[in-house]
DNA sequence: TCTCCTAATTGATCCATATCAATTAATTTC
DNA sequence: GAAATTAATTGATATGGATCAATTAGGAGA
């Protein structure tokens, strides 16, 4: 698909997006306003529909999304043509390919909403001048990604010490309500089980 | 233990410890001469022995450590009272409780040395003083937190799309050599299998 | 060099979960 | 709102790898 993104939002819906963005800041780091005015003129509004897709294999990574508003999931296809689901992102995360952003590179991951959403850009090219007029985001970044290694070291450990339906369980406290915003079989996905036995597992939390 | 731990080292050994140091930093940003020399200032040497312990559970943690010659295992223990390995380290890596270290708080892991080691240890105030002086440390442990982040989600995602033998020469190629340094049952932990599984595919890739 | 202890291997069995197949339920779409 | 898709569930079977048990191989220490 690649349609249904479009750039530039209603003044009100601005203000709200901004807002958000300022906020997970503001909770990271103490930035002055001036900071954050810098920041926020470097940041683009971009809607996008359910079902299209933010990032496609291939393409040039030139930005990051922070999600105002919405869901999405990010995956690849293996050599053997399997989907693996890496991430989902709802309200406040970043999301991108980390990989190709950092590298300057080219894309190897799907990005696809889940639901309509709302999110903000950040460019490159922009995010290093960012940088060296306000290094204090140097500091929200690497604080950024140092949580997501850690969240995502929890991940591998609870795979190998955590049965599947302890990790379901997991899961859905951790995505708060995500069990009903994503599909049972994306679920499955993550958790890297079938989604039948991921279904066996439901049932079995309903009796008990 | 965590007898064998023994800072300060030879002259000749300080240099060879910066040299290493100074050669990972300055493959990842450009520093100034004052800039490492500032940085270089604010670590300690550490040796420790095989078998000995640079941090366990309930420590204060204020340190990471580089890595110049040696091999290091980082694991925890589960609520089971199973032990997870969370990482190897070798020569020009960082390790630590990243998480206890960021969050000024106490370690959760065990760091085990598996040889005879010598390490670089930096305290969290004084990096913190680093990164007010010289905002460039901010970005090379930005970039440091971000290729781990990427290699730890490889991690993750070649857990799910890989059998066991896969993953096992991955992880030879990738941790070079590591196969002769680290015991098997100790991989086979690494790569969330039993020693036993890890034997018979061992076996295979002989005959093979 | 011999002894002791730990690691690695090998064999047999068991189990969680994948896979295949069919049915039912829930969404889309026109 | 009916038809057509897609998702979820349920059942039956197969399998990779865990677990248990026993043996062999390697290393460290006396």
């Amino acid at each position: 698909m690649l349609l249904g993104i479009v750039k530039r939002e209603s003044f009100y819906d601005i203000c709200t997006m901004q807002h958000s963005i300022n906020n997970h800041v503001k909770k990271h780091i103490s930035a002055t306003e001036n900071d954050l005015v810098l920041f926020n003129n470097v940041l683009n509004e971009v809607t996008i529909a359910k079902g299209a897709y933010l990032l496609q294999p291939g393409h040039h990574v030139t930005e990051e999304f922070f999600v105002v508003k919405g869901c999405l999931k990010a995956y690849y296809m293996d050599n053997r043509g399997n989907k693996h689901i890496i991430q989902f992102a709802v309200e406040n995360w970043w999301v991108g390919d980390f990989d190709a952003f950092y590298n300057e590179g080219t894309s190897s991951i799907y990005i696809e909403a889940v639901e309509d959403s709302q999110l903000l850009s950040i460019e490159s090219s922009k995010l290093n001048k960012v940088f060296e007029k306000a290094p204090i985001f140097e500091r929200y970044f690497r604080i950024l990604v140092t949580e997501a290694f850690i969240s995502q070291r929890k991940r591998i450990l609870s795979a190998q010490e955590k049965n599947t339906q302890e990790r379901y369980v997991e899961f859905c406290t951790s995505y708060s309500n995500i069990e009903n915003r994503v599909a049972n079989y994306d679920i499955a996905n993550y958790l890297g089980v079938s989604p039948e036995n991921l279904s066996r597992v439901r049932q079995k939390l309903k009796i008990s």
